[in-house]
RNA sequence: GGCUCCAUCGUCUAACGGUUAGGACAGGGGCUUCUCAAGCCUCUAAUCGGAGUUCGAUUCUCCGUGGAGUCACCA
């Protein structure tokens, strides 16, 4: 098989959509499960839909999930940009001549034309066809003009465009995901390839570019299938080997449309922002209408790019399972050391990463969905939140007996070393050997100590609590409760 | 509306033409248990409809139906 090459073409007009992400993994999967490169081109031939900043945030959110492209552009340490491969540049802006170029050519051989045309004739133009049911397309009005005409309008200044002349015929294109697929030529608009402002349109870029990057895969949304045939025919014009369709079906919000702003997140900072980690959102993203197979559901990147198949592919539409996100970043938050909850978890604190916050969070983990759900869950262990006395009596208990089991356990406690306020599973025998000692009930002690550890009637085991406080901190809080209960 | 695509539990999905149509999320019940979380067990729940091919269709073909995408000097 040739080299694979796949690209990211993406347009600098916002922050990096949720689809984009699964296109990139997509596209990244394939190039890696065969030793192939991944690029990244950014298609900025639209200067009014352009935004500043959305390369270095498409570059930062690449960062953020670990995935690398092998040519494109790269973001430097003190934020500038800089490219990196040998088919560059790899910014469209920076590429003009290359499609002015090729649309001579074009033009040249009879294959495209200019076309004089305002947008108010187009507009009216549209409306009558519409009005008969007719397809919407351009009338070829322009193409009656002989070369000499053309030339002499174009040679007086006057604003033109260049129109593709579609061949009669049909396109027919075996795309990865779908199969065959044929299109009707009367189907097919004389599209414009370069516009009046001298900047290329998407359909002439990309063909362009997708050939002289050597461009072996076209993954892209479905959007484009009904595009297709414009792609196709301008390779085939240039002469040039058409490279492989894949179109991936869309990322649908719960109304079942295209993912849009209205009904959903689709920037994947946006997720981030939710507390959603990059392992978490890259498994569940990368699933999404591709399946491994079998019985699980937690992959790391690397098992999906070795079990990657893109005619494994579905093809219809995907809802996005919010709950089901909630779940697998779970996982991936249960499966996280000390060290590295801190470091995720860090940004959405507010409160000072002390050794007792590194430790509630470490606790906390198995506990909350998403990394936004830590600064509440931190909040009982930093600080004793008030609490009516009544909640630290066991249900089947009363308020002397709980009191009497938190006298025990402040003396008992009282006696524990450093090594065993060191390992949670030792509290936890330390205790639990006590109760056996004496003859007590688990839940006669164990939850008044917890409820009075924490404050709270729902929390984590008193082993952990305690764990979490240390020894001074811990005795305080018993020390307190000792006192609401009597009074 | 034209064209194109798509169709398995509510959602994400699995199933060489032969399975009691499997798994996961969510929901119900239970176990465990000092509470919550986790874990384990379990229940509810799907092949859009109709023809055809076949000994046998979720799977192949056709016709419906439904949904989506697209019809710009945007990508």
């Amino acid at each position: 098989m040739a080299v694979v090459r796949t690209r990211l073409a993406p347009s600098p007009t916002g922050k990096m959509h949720i689809g984009t992400l699964r296109t990139a993994l997509f596209d990244y999967f394939l190039a890696k499960q065969n030793g192939g490169k991944f690029i990244i081109r950014i298609e900025d031939t639209d200067q009014g839909r352009s935004v500043p900043g959305a390369v270095e945030n498409l570059l930062e959110m690449f960062e953020a999930v670990n995935i690398s492209h092998d040519e494109g552009p790269f973001l430097n340490d003190d934020g500038t940009m800089a490219e990196k491969g040998d088919f560059g540049p790899y910014v469209q802006s920076d590429r003009l001549d290359i499609y002015k170029t090729h649309a001579d050519e074009l033009v040249a051989k009879g294959f495209a034309y200019p076309c004089f045309c305002s947008a108010d004739r187009l507009e009216e133009m549209r409306k009558a066809q519409v009005a008969v049911k007719q397809t919407t397309k351009y009338d070829r009005k322009c193409l009656s003009l002989t070369a000499a005409e053309a030339r002499e309008r174009i040679d007086a200044g006057e604003p033109h465009v260049i129109r593709i002349k579609i061949p009669e015929g049909k396109t027919e294109f075996d795309d990865a995901i779908r199969g065959h697929v044929v299109f009707d030529h009367r189907e097919v608009d004389d599209c414009i390839i370069m516009k009046t402002d001298g900047f290329p349109t998407y359909y002439l870029a990309a063909a362009v570019d997708d050939h002289l990057m050597q461009i072996s895969h076209i993954l892209r949304g479905e959007e484009w299938v009904s595009s297709t045939p414009k792609s196709i025919i301008l390779f085939k014009m240039f002469g040039w080997d058409v490279p492989i369709f894949a179109h991936l079906p869309l990322l649908l919000g719960p109304d079942k449309k295209k993912l849009s702003k209205r009904t959903g997140d689709t920037a994947v900072e946006e997720y981030f922002k939710h507390g959603y980690l990059a392992e978490a959102l890259v498994n569940f993203v990368g699933t999404l209408g591709f399946n491994p197979s079998g019985d699980r559901e937690i992959f790391t990147i690397d098992e999906l790019v070795e079990s990657f198949d893109l005619h494994k592919v579905n093809s219809g539409g995907a809802i996005l399972n919010m709950e089901k996100l909630d779940w697998m970043n779970k996982q991936y938050l249960m499966a996280l050391s000390m060290e590295d909850v801190t470091l995720r978890a860090t940004p959405f604190v507010s409160v000072e990463i002390t050794d007792l916050v590194e430790r509630a969070l470490f606790i906390e983990r198995s506990r909350v969905s998403r990394l936004t759900e830590f600064n509440d869950a931190l909040k009982p262990y930093v600080e004793l939140q008030t609490y009516d006395p009544a909640i630290l009596v066991w249900k089947k208990a009363d308020a002397a007996d709980s009191c009497a089991q938190l006298e025990r356990m402040f003396a008992l406690i009282q006696t524990f070393d450093d090594a065993t306020f060191n390992a949670v599973d030792l509290l936890e025998s330390a205790v639990k050997e006590y109760i056996t000692r004496e003859g007590l009930q688990n839940g006669n002690v164990l939850w008044p100590l917890r409820v009075a550890l924490s404050g709270q009637e729902k929390s984590a085991t008193p082993f952990e609590t305690l764990w979490v406080l240390g020894k001074e901190t811990s005795l305080d809080r018993l020390r307190y409760a000792i006192t609401a209960l009597k009074t």
